[in-house]
DNA sequence: GGCCAGGTCCAAT
DNA sequence: ATTGGACATGGC
C-alpha cells in the first residue's frame, strides 16, 4: 500500500472519531478504516504524524478540520474552568466536517436511538443501497446518495422504524438542493431551513450544522448534554432546552459546539452521568448558577 | 423484563 | 406556550 504522512499536532484521531459524532469508522490495532461520503480511506496516528491512504491531503484536512486553529479554540475554551476536566480528558478532540447529506441522514437515524444501533442502521443502509467500494483488501459500501433512499418499505425492513418516513422525506428534499443552500445561510436561517425537513427539529438541525457545516456555535441538546448542563450550571433543576442553548451561546459563543462535543464525550465516558432519571423541574425561569470562569 | 435511547410530531391543555 | 403520548426497535 502506498501511504502518505502528514504532520498534525494537537490533533487526536482517536478522540475525534470515537466521540460519537460520526458513525462510519472501524478500528483495529490503531488503524482506522473510515468512510466519509463517497470516500474510503485508512488512517493511523503515531504521535503528531498521520499515516493515511485512500484519500488525498485536501480531503483529510477538510474532514478532520486540520486547517482550523484548534490551538486558539482550546485556549479560548480553557478560560472556562468548568471545562478543564473534559478538555484535559480528551486532548485533540475536534469537531469533524462530515458530508452534509450523510450527516443529516445519520442524525435522523439517531432519533431516540443509541450509538451502537445508529452505527448498525447506517451500515445497513450503505450495504443495501450504497455503492461497493474497495481499498487494498478492504471492501465496503458508500453511504447511499439521496436518490437511492426513496424506499420507505425497504428502510422499515432494515429496522429503521418510524425514522424510515423521515429519511425518505429528507432524501427528497436533499434532491431538491436544500442542503447546498444551507452553506451560504447565516446560522438562524440555516437552522430554520434544515427544520423544514420532517424529522429534523432543533437537536438534529444543530447536529448537522455543527458536524457537517462547521458551525461551531451550534449546540445540540440531547439527553446527555441536558443532563450534564443541568447538573453543572442549573443546580440540578430541569429547564427547557432553549434555556440551555441560550446559556451555552452566552457562555461559549462561537465555540459552544466544541464545548458541547467535549462535554458530551466526557459525560458519557466518565460514568458519573447516567442519562437515566428526570431532574426535578424548576418552578420558574431559573437563573443559571452564576459561576466564575 | 422494563426503562429509556445523541427526538420529533401532534393534540390537548 | 407548555406538556404528554405515540412512534419502532433494541441496548443494557
Amino acid at each position: 500500500m502506498n501511504s502518505s504522512v502528514h504532520h498534525a499536532p494537537r490533533f487526536s484521531l482517536k478522540h475525534s472519531l470515537e466521540s460519537g459524532q460520526f458513525f462510519r469508522w472501524t478500528e483495529k490495532d490503531g488503524h482506522y478504516t473510515v468512510l466519509r461520503g463517497q470516500r474510503l480511506f485508512r488512517v493511523r496516528q503515531d504521535g503528531d504524524t498521520l499515516d493515511y491512504d485512500g484519500a488525498d491531503l485536501w480531503f483529510l484536512r477538510e474532514f478532520f478540520a486540520l486547517d482550523q486553529d484548534y490551538d486558539s479554540i482550546e485556549r479560548a475554551l480553557r478560560r472556562d474552568r468548568r471545562l478543564w476536566e473534559a478538555l484535559d480528558a480528551y486532548p485533540g478532540l475536534r469537531v469533524l466536517r462530515q458530508d452534509p447529506w450523510e450527516c443529516t441522514a445519520a442524525f435522523i437515524t439517531s432519533i431516540a436511538s443509541n450509538i451502537p444501533r445508529i452505527t448498525g442502521n447506517v451500515a445497513d443502509m450503505a450495504t443495501h443501497y450504497g455503492i461497493p467500494i474497495r481499498l487494498g483488501g478492504v471492501s465496503a459500501h458508500t453511504f447511499p446518495r439521496p436518490d437511492r433512499l426513496d424506499d420507505e418499505a425497504g428502510l422499515r425492513k432494515l429496522r429503521l422504524g418510524f425514522r424510515s418516513a423521515y429519511l425518505v422525506q429528507a432524501a427528497r428534499l436533499a434532491r431538491s438542493g436544500i442542503l447546498e443552500e444551507i452553506a451560504s445561510l447565516a446560522y438562524d436561517d440555516a437552522k430554520t431551513t434544515l427544520m423544514v425537513i420532517p424529522g429534523v427539529a432543533e437537536k438534529v438541525a444543530d447536529c448537522v450544522l455543527l458536524f457537517a457545516y462547521g458551525r461551531l456555535n451550534a449546540f445540540p441538546v440531547d439527553t446527555w448534554i441536558r443532563k450534564v448542563m443541568i447538573r453543572m450550571f442549573f443546580k440540578g433543576l430541569r429547564v427547557p432546552d432553549r434555556a440551555i442553548r441560550a446559556f451555552a451561546s452566552e457562555r461559549w459563543g462561537e465555540l459552544a459546539g466544541v464545548a458541547q462535543q467535549y462535554l458530551y464525550h466526557w459525560s458519557r465516558r466518565s460514568g458519573a452521568f447516567t442519562s437515566r432519571g428526570r431532574e426535578p423541574r424548576s418552578s420558574e425561569a431559573p437563573a443559571p448558577v452564576s459561576t466564575r470562569r
